[in-house]
DNA sequence: CGCTATATTGAACTCTGTCAACCGTGGTGG
DNA sequence: CCACCACGGTTGACAGAGTTCAATATAGCG
């Protein structure tokens, strides 16, 4: 029953073979470990971050445009509020979570990123960042020069059009986002959520009915707009009631329709 | 103290003067009140639309793309959830509310739009619009048709950049109210909405200090995640406190730096 | 002028936050 | 190797913020 690949560190993620390339631009702005990037032609993300009926000319220029990827390891931050914009993201495996702060001390949680997503676009408005992009385990993501990706844009129609719908679909999901954290219970919230990691997870090849959790119970709420406790009670509420089966980090969704009436 | 303009039904908006142009291509998709638009190039909302630094020719594009603009009734619906997305708005009179809503009837208001703030973003992703905008007041907007705007793009990099712009300060926008509804209390985020509202009039050249509120307080509640009742509660506790004078939807703020430190 | 929609205020109740105790795990160092 | 500690997670008791329900007041509109 659940023959699917489960996202877990000891599992292989579905990373492209390593292909090196030799950097045309020496991206010296970015201070942080580099390697050279596998060719977006040959990625098996690609499905996830790009569209699907780009031409072998557009995926050529992608190639030269994506040159290096970057390793970021657990709790280390990819960028910074007030950083200066530069690349685009593209987590290519692990994951991420992006936080927003007020002066006060106060955080907010803004999503989790998990591999094929896109990270950094809120950069481009003020051309710094407006959150801090911190590494839920060892990851890696893939760099786009931002610059290079907009004369991309102007000369591919394709292209074009997908960044818009890529900030756009970014746009959508924080206003379902909003719905969720100004009209629900804590228990309709964690039920969305777990919903929604689930068929994040299944549109990626990963099973869906069952997922390893990066994130702390903590981080959770502070995404969901709840305290710990209520998260860890609201995992328990549903254990009782045969929703899902937690194990720590690990959770098995036994009634995902049953999560979805909550 | 107060002669700056008061933005009120009564008092004239800023808008630029009419223009007749005739229209080169029929836009029979949209099906709505339709007139000609004021030209780009000679509108006074257009420093908050546009970038700054235009070049003259690319006015002039500008100038035969924005060809119509579009009357609005109070309650009416500029676009509707499903709509197939064809154009990108931008308010010219009066002012909206975006609302996105559950199947079990729940509803959650995502933003509120006055004169100069576009409308439609969230539409690109998905091809249909995502939410339903509906009037405040008796209002206008000019439409953009986004195919012709994306063209324009390609020939212009400043446009292009600014289009960018324009949906990233969306996201930016959005991950700060989700901040203000994860984690501030129903004081807080009244205080924050008012002062919210007060630095956008002020950018407009109404009066920042005080202003009308279209919205109910209902829809004020369903904005900030709370029931209208502890709208009212709060309304009442800031005039107790001598931060605000409300009088019914005219508001005036009294002491906005008293306010920021709730 | 009167009706309806909107706003205000009060009282009781409920959900979630707060504080605190407790458990299990994994890492560290004696 | 084991004791110890730090950390994350679970659970309980209680308090407080915000909701719900209801009564009343006010404003907007025909």
């Amino acid at each position: 029953m659940y023959a699917e690949p489960v996202c877990d560190p000891s599992l292989p993620m579905p990373a492209p073979t390593p292909w090196p390339v030799i950097a045309l631009q020496p991206a010296a702005h970015e201070a942080a470990v580099r390697r050279p990037a596998s060719r977006c032609s040959t990625c098996s993300l690609r499905a996830v971050c790009m569209p699907a009926d780009l031409s072998s000319a557009e995926l050529q220029q992608l190639d030269t445009l994506v040159l290096t990827t970057r390793i970021v390891r657990r709790g280390e931050t990819l960028f910074r509020t007030h950083d200066p914009f530069q690349s685009l993201y593209a987590v290519r495996t692990g994951s991420f979570k992006t936080v927003v702060m007020h002066r006060d001390g106060h955080e907010q949680i803004t999503g989790f990123q998990i591999p094929g997503e896109p990270l950094g676009l809120d950069g481009v408005c003020a051309g710094t960042h407006n959150c801090d992009a911190i590494a839920l385990e060892d990851s890696s993501v893939c760099i786009i020069p931002f610059g290079q990706l907009e004369s991309l844009c102007r000369e591919s129609r394709r292209m074009q059009h997908h960044l818009y719908q890529l900030m756009s679909g970014e746009i959508v999901r924080e206003s379902s986002l909003m719905m969720l954290l100004g009209t629900m219970t804590a228990e309709q919230r964690l039920a969305a959520f777990l919903l929604d990691l689930s068929a994040r997870f299944r549109m990626r090849g990963y099973s869906g009915a069952q997922f390893n959790l990066k994130m702390s119970r903590e981080e959770i709420g502070c995404f969901l707009g709840m305290k710990l406790e209520t998260v860890s009670r609201m995992f328990s509420r549903f254990h009782r009631e045969g929703l899902v089966e937690p194990d720590g980090k690990q959770i098995r969704i036994v009634d995902a329709q049953g999560l979805a009436r909550v």
